[in-house]
DNA sequence: CCGTGTGAAATTCTTCACAGCT
DNA sequence: AGCTGTGAAGAATTTCACACGG
């Protein structure tokens, strides 16, 4: 129902989210900004501000219904479905992935995979079976995904992305160490571990407590 | 070797010096802000303006010597050191951050592990031994770890983001899908996949291309 | 000429502060 | 009395544009 909201908001909404969840299973009903923010180290006023651009959620003098919000930023997150996700590359880093619960809980399914050695290839893994590379393409046109997790090599990575964004892939997870390039509405992130860490040395630096 | 540089210039260097890397091991010997804004998609007065926080490093009318603005990065960010690390959780996750070589091909070592499963501790991997959970503050008393990797589960995180905080541990990597609280002077880290594909599902809601 | 380094302008994002509803 | 929703102020970040050096 909208545009232009910034990126940067769009991303706290999954804390958000995940907050409310947690504050739901323990019973919360009523939240307000204050108390939401106090759980992630955000301010009342960005949170009220972030949930401003999507509407009018809260009750003045009391906060938010807890259910009521949660379901709202689900909606607007796209979360009330159920979404198809690859996994290409099954080496270590892809297993855990396909094997990970935290993905399917949220409505994330591994619906195929891909690997280019033969030795994996073949396999199924969690009732997923891994397909060789040159699959892929016939693959997508059977059974389309929503989104592709990429743990292949580096070297790999680009034209994997390539090949996915060719094949109607319109977000990929990105775990190679490379910035990767994509078509305009292929939505990429990146997770990288060790830059996320070598941005943390800099702040090691320092004798001790910086800041 | 100053201060209040914006974190986000902070968390793009990395990213300049990986480019860098593979620029140097391509065999090339100079490159323009333009030429290194093109492969990271940054435009290149930004990349100019995060090296200006740090010193001038280029020659006008020519660009940045890749060996020497990668040295300089590298040193800046901390990254010419050796950097000891543990893993708190050794479950398949932990497990997998303890085998990936990516970390110690940067300088990342690891160097200790812990697990409350008594299944897993005991065991050695990858030559490092897994201790038990209630050895961790006489470890890190022992042998001083620079950054934590905790892939606990999520009820357990905060408790050992805390223990972690208390021993001395001054950078934290957290896997675990909470909002983890630290003292101020420790810097934590998110990696979260899930909530990072929440944040991307909202953008497929919309028909197609969406921007 | 080409491309850096950088003040200044433009833009984006966050915080303030308060009117208004409950 | 308490807390939302939101314009407006303020802060942070990005981009512009150009003087200057190679």
């Amino acid at each position: 129902m909208s545009d232009d909201i910034p990126e940067v908001v769009v991303n706290r909404l999954p804390l958000y989210a995940r907050a409310l969840t947690r504050l739901a299973a323990a019973g919360e009903r009523v939240v307000s900004s204050q108390r939401l923010g106090g759980e992630l180290e955000v301010t009342p006023a960005q949170i009220r501000k972030d949930l401003s651009y999507f509407g009018r959620f809260g009750t003045q003098g009391r906060g938010y219904d807890v259910d009521g919000l949660l379901e709202r930023l689900r909606a607007i997150l796209g979360l009330d479905r159920r979404w198809r996700v690859c996994v290409v590359g099954v080496g270590r880093l892809g297993q855990a992935v396909l094997e990970y619960e935290g993905f399917a809980r949220q409505g994330f399914h591994m619906t195929a995979a891909f690997d280019a050695s033969a030795a994996v290839a073949g396999r199924t893994i969690r009732g997923v079976a891994v397909r060789a590379m040159d699959e892929l393409e016939a693959s997508l046109a059977r059974e389309p995904v929503d989104i592709a997790v990429v743990t292949v090599p580096a070297a790999a990575a680009q034209e994997v992305v390539d090949r996915l964004a060719a094949g109607g892939v319109r977000a990929i997870l990105n775990y190679a160490p490379i910035s990767a390039h994509a078509p305009p509405g292929v939505v990429v992130r990146q997770i990288d571990p060790v830059v996320t860490m070598q941005a943390m040395t800099y702040h090691l630096k320092a004798p001790d407590g910086d800041r």
